[in-house]
DNA sequence: AATTATATGTCATCCGGTTGACATGTGAAA
DNA sequence: TTTCACATGTCAACCGGATGACATATAATT
């Protein structure tokens, strides 16, 4: 069986209460004594039982993290850094992926509830989960609208979309088409599209947008095949970027000089696959770092943080624009 | 503050252990009683406390995953299925980002410790972590021998290097250089690079073999300069390939006519952004699937499964061989 | 009428650690 | 000599829920 406090205690021939004192640096302790028992612990192989501290001081120290799957570079990196911040300040993330499912991002709060985890940060896709509002319960949403009164860290969206169609135009481009993953409308990401759309029409040119949700490659095949004229497509990732490129090949477009791409994320991925595609980088380090702040600051419930924060995002332009 | 079972007993008018029961489904409910106690949860938004319930039961449900960083692809989507079958199965997953640092692992592995997980699963790169070797907590290893009596589960390295190596000899080429990732000895993904080494001599060809770690690009270079004559390159992973595509392409070798690359991995995200690569397939998610089998074995103390188990790899011929 | 399966309550104990109250015993400073 | 900071022990209560023992009561069977 595992040793328990009393066990070190007998080892170290001292009180329970003692040890307890040792582990938490409270009160009076005797050098000697903390070599004791700090001896006694080693020696027994002993790890104080976080739960049943949690369980007194109603503190677990877990983050829950929600978003669609850590499969996707984006949210892989951005994990990373949660994890990697959470980490160094006592912090621990239970993981889940949500999938983009409604009833799996239910489910995934339920659980987090009952672990008892001090905070949530979400990144999931899905419209319509209330269940978000929870009194007492830290959340923090990333790119998300999750509910009016939790806050929300995005990068400047708008900015994006506005700084990749500009420089589709600027590059003598007419016929730029966006192609987005599935509409979101509570969503920070769709200010990417409003801002392609916004800047076209400030420049007397016609949107137009595309969906796919899945099947990328199906829905940029129709897009080529309804719009033959397209000189230039700005993507609202750059999985999305990659698929197109891939096309824009088949169809013995030229790329950058009969052609051009950009993509959205610049993720360290990415960068390294396919470095000559031109993409709006995200922050995704600084967007990992106030999340945890505003999260923990909420946790300690040190005055409210502000509702929105927007970071800068980087266009990176590489050979494909 | 958080309702308790005994804040549902009274609101449903009935004892905390009749609520107890309803919640375990242990002894006799009748129909009516397990409503108004189902009504109470609602109506008070209960949940209940796994932590309470992790102290008492000596279980937690928690899975402990270590690998060096969920931004590589391989290990994002590897740990997105792990979190997926874990969560099907009822488990969760707490996340830990090693970054190849042993003092990280060391200290990751006491705080898994502490935390009463069930169970780890490991797939950090270091050697000389020894706390593995934890009697009655079950561990893992996936790609990673960790200790004499750990279980680990990997995919076919010493197959895939001989594929990978082999389908360049059949290309015709004859100065294949390897490339790889740090040398783990311990690792079975070495039996990559000894496949390699294995078949060159078979074929009356010398192998040779660069290594990098971090700075590809340098090392890359360095491996063209020093080797004019080389017309193909086998590399230990397909983040590795391509940069050795860049590269290639920067030195006016044209692929696959003039000059042969072939990566290994073939995650989703490879795949999406670099079709063209090819690659050696991991099962990825029969990694997970088996992983997580044999640790719930061991957690449950089912016997002891197999200790290494391999699975078949999958070469995917792109355009770049 | 006796038996039994069903249904619910009371009560105490346990899980492992934290904490406050209080007692006791040093040795050093006032 | 008194006072006090330092050092350690004992004890009980508590965190929220699980569980076993035992009592009681109703309704259905035999």
């Amino acid at each position: 069986m595992k040793p328990k406090i009393s066990d070190v205690a007998k080892v170290a021939g001292v009180s329970p209460t003692t040890v307890s004192r040792v582990l938490n640096n409270r009160g009076y302790i005797g050098e000697k004594t903390r070599k004791k028992v700090e001896e006694a612990m080693k020696q027994l192989n002993y790890f104080p039982n976080d739960v049943a501290r949690s369980l007194f001081i109603k503190k677990t120290f877990l983050i829950g993290v929600i978003f669609p799957t850590t499969t996707n570079p984006f949210y892989g990196q951005l994990i990373f850094h949660i994890e990697n911040i959470a980490a160094s300040l006592g912090y621990k993330i239970l993981l889940c992926n949500s999938q983009g499912q409604e009833d799996k991002e239910r489910s995934y709060l339920r659980m987090l509830q009952r672990n008892q985890v001090d905070g949530i940060i979400a990144g999931a896709h899905n419209r319509g989960v209330k269940e978000y509002d929870i009194p007492t319960l830290p959340v923090v949403g990333v790119d998300r609208y999750l509910s009016g009164n939790i806050p929300v860290v995005s990068s400047d969206n708008y900015d994006g979309g506005r700084q990749a169609t500009q420089l589709l135009i600027n590059k003598g481009c007419e016929n730029i088409i966006h192609i987005n993953g599935p509409i979101l409308l509570e969503t920070p990401a769709n200010l990417r599209r409003k801002a392609y759309e916004d800047v076209m029409r400030d420049n007397q040119l016609t949107p137009i947008t595309y969906e796919t949700e899945g099947n990328n490659q199906a829905v940029i095949k129709q897009l080529f095949d309804e719009n033959p004229q397209v000189d230039s497509i700005f993507a609202s990732d750059d999985l999305i970027a990659s698929a197109v490129m891939r096309e824009a090949k088949i169809r013995k477009r030229n790329i950058p000089s009969d052609f051009k791409v950009i993509g959205y994320d610049g993720t360290e991925t990415t960068r390294l696959l396919l470095p000559e595609l031109s993409t709006i980088q995200q922050p995704i380090r600084e967007i990992a770092e106030k999340t945890i702040e505003i999260l923990i600051k909420e946790i300690n419930e040190e005055g409210d943080s502000q509702m929105e924060t927007i970071l800068p995002v980087r266009l990176i332009e590489g050979e494909t624009t």
